[in-house]
DNA sequence: TTGTAAGCGTTATCAT
DNA sequence: ATGATAACGCTTACAA
């Protein structure tokens, strides 16, 4: 048998031909709808024996759905691959598809990945929310796009959400660091011009007032969400005429950057101060005897994501905004233990 | 002004009524081919008017080619996550667009993923080599698919190849630990079905051979890539009577579970175990003084990788299989020092 | 260099 | 429940 090239792929043509019924009859079958027994068996073998598959661009130049969603992230890091692991196979099973495109943090960048999202027309947007988007996300509305945002909230835009209660853990989080004796707690905290930043500031502010502990202003350092943030942070803490005898830390890049000032000073955790660290991370379980984290509920803002994604694309009018928050688990481990050396 | 809902977007067409031509001239502007300046200029003043974006399933229903590209993967780990960055933006550029697919190391979902890649009809796809695979990619390369593998290599399929030279960074890397003194060195080597695997190994005992040091069977332990296998290696090579004081791991993996056994055991590298490691991560600029890594060229596989599917997919026939081979760069870190206690 | 028109593979409308 | 047929927005001969 000689080879004829890449062969031409069965059409619905090909399929109806093969069964003996009209085109239309079988664009039914492939959209579910009712016909008869009979044709159904038709149908079903001519497309088992032709390998037919429904042509995406077809479908999507008919039906103006491609059936895509873009996710847009500032970077793939330890939260967002995971988040992206479980927001791809959930919609895979919707029969939809995610497109992803990291904009580094750059406006620039998140920009073109809407004009990106815009020329490839998604369907819809999953998106960090970000205090400097809101135009181009309401480019995406005001087209009929639905925008599903989690993380940082973003006024204007009518989109969904998903969050954590950020305040919540964080105050849970620092109530348990308060629990271990700890009476001289810093916090290395993030963004304020994200919500999750000012949250999870706030918790730690709540746990220390209810617990009658004075706020000191040499406590706190803001990180940015950043390594060298972290890194900085403890620096000025440990050089304090008297220091934190442990940290909340709003993020795990924040506490890598402290770990990192830790090792090259010779000093470490709990023996030298205690931590505990938002996010829950692989380093996490390897350094020392653990670091106590707070753990997102990846799987489950990866559902609430797609079920709000689902839903707007599914039923035309839902009138108002939804929005979820998820609650998180405290993981404790070794380096939260009570105040020890000094 | 009342809101009448999501506005039609622009077509080809009434770019070309507003630009006062045919709708096959705004077609070959599009295109990139040769036009009157003036009727460039109406075209360009058109477009930007109404806010034209080229109707991608329109453009692949008619030429046959998405512009997208699938990219298959066992785990977003920390070597491919970077690498997907890169290929996404690369491709962007090209005006090709990734789509990516996590098998998890499941046969099952790996087929999953090609009939997936085929029903979205990508261009192209990019994939680790894999040993139970080659019908699968068989069945895309026959229909004209070109593929292109990196990290392992895989016999039967025509595709390109991307390698780096696993055999050569392995032995300079063992050669380093003999320069520094180190007679006695371990490894915990990889799946030995993928190629990567067998080269690391082979890499280790070429760098003992050519010092004239005899291979220990004591001193070898599978880590088929995993943590576990890490941590139950670092186990068996500390408990021999005589065990070494150095280990080369094949991955960053099997590390991350010596690095944690260690942990657990109250020792530490280098002062009770000198590591090097295949793979760079984070993680190994904060353990104490860091871990010697081997550093695999990420952006020049990506580009290694684009450079052979754009060329497949802009020159149709190149004979032959192309396949490059990059060099790694080995990253001196405190974990490799010489022989120290004991 | 440009205009015209056929056709890509679906879905949806209209009869039947 | 089914068949016939007109679109959807492009690209690409073919003519001019």
């Amino acid at each position: 048998m000689v080879d004829d090239g890449p062969r031409r792929r069965a059409t619905i043509n090909d399929v109806a031909e093969k069964a003996g019924v009209a085109i239309g009859t079988v664009s039914r079958y492939l959209n579910g709808m009712d016909l008869r027994k009979s044709n159904r068996r038709e149908i079903e073998l001519a497309i088992e024996a032709l390998g037919f598959q429904r042509n995406p661009a077809a479908v999507a130049m008919k039906t103006d759905r491609t059936g895509m969603v873009g996710f847009l992230v500032s970077r793939f890091d330890e939260f967002h691959t995971p988040l992206l692991n479980h927001l791809s196979r959930g919609f895979r099973q919707n029969g939809r598809t995610m497109l992803a495109y990291v904009h580094d943090g750059d406006e620039m960048l998140l920009r073109n990945a809407m004009e990106f999202f815009s020329s490839q027309r998604v369907d819809a947007v999953v998106m960090a929310g970000s205090p400097n988007a809101p135009e181009s996300v309401a480019a995406l509305t005001n087209r009929g796009v639905p925008v599903v945002i989690f993380n940082n909230d973003m006024s204007g835009p009518k989109v969904d959400r998903v969050f954590v209660d950020n305040l919540n853990a964080s105050c849970r989080a620092v109530e348990h660091l308060l629990g271990m004796g700890h009476r001289k707690i810093a916090t290395c905290y993030g963004r304020l011009a994200d919500s999750s930043g000012r949250q999870r500031r706030e918790g730690y502010e709540r746990a220390l007032l209810a617990c009658g502990i004075p706020l000191v202003e040499d406590f706190y350092h803001p990180g940015d969400w950043s390594t060298q943030g972290g890194y900085d942070a403890i620096q000025k803490f440990m050089s304090l005429p008297e220091p934190p005898t442990a940290v909340f830390s709003a993020n795990y890049r924040m506490t890598f950057g402290m770990l990192q000032w830790l090792r090259e000073n010779g000093r470490e955790s709990p023996g030298d101060i205690a931590i505990v660290s938002f996010d829950d991370v692989e380093l996490f379980r390897l350094y020392n005897k653990g670091i106590t984290a707070i753990a997102q509920p990846i799987s489950e803002i990866a559902d609430a994501i797609r079920s709000y994604v689902t839903t707007r694309l599914t039923t035309p009018d839902i009138p108002d905004i939804r929005s979820r928050t998820l609650d998180c688990r405290i993981i404790l481990r070794g380096s939260s233990s009570e105040p020890s050396r000094r």
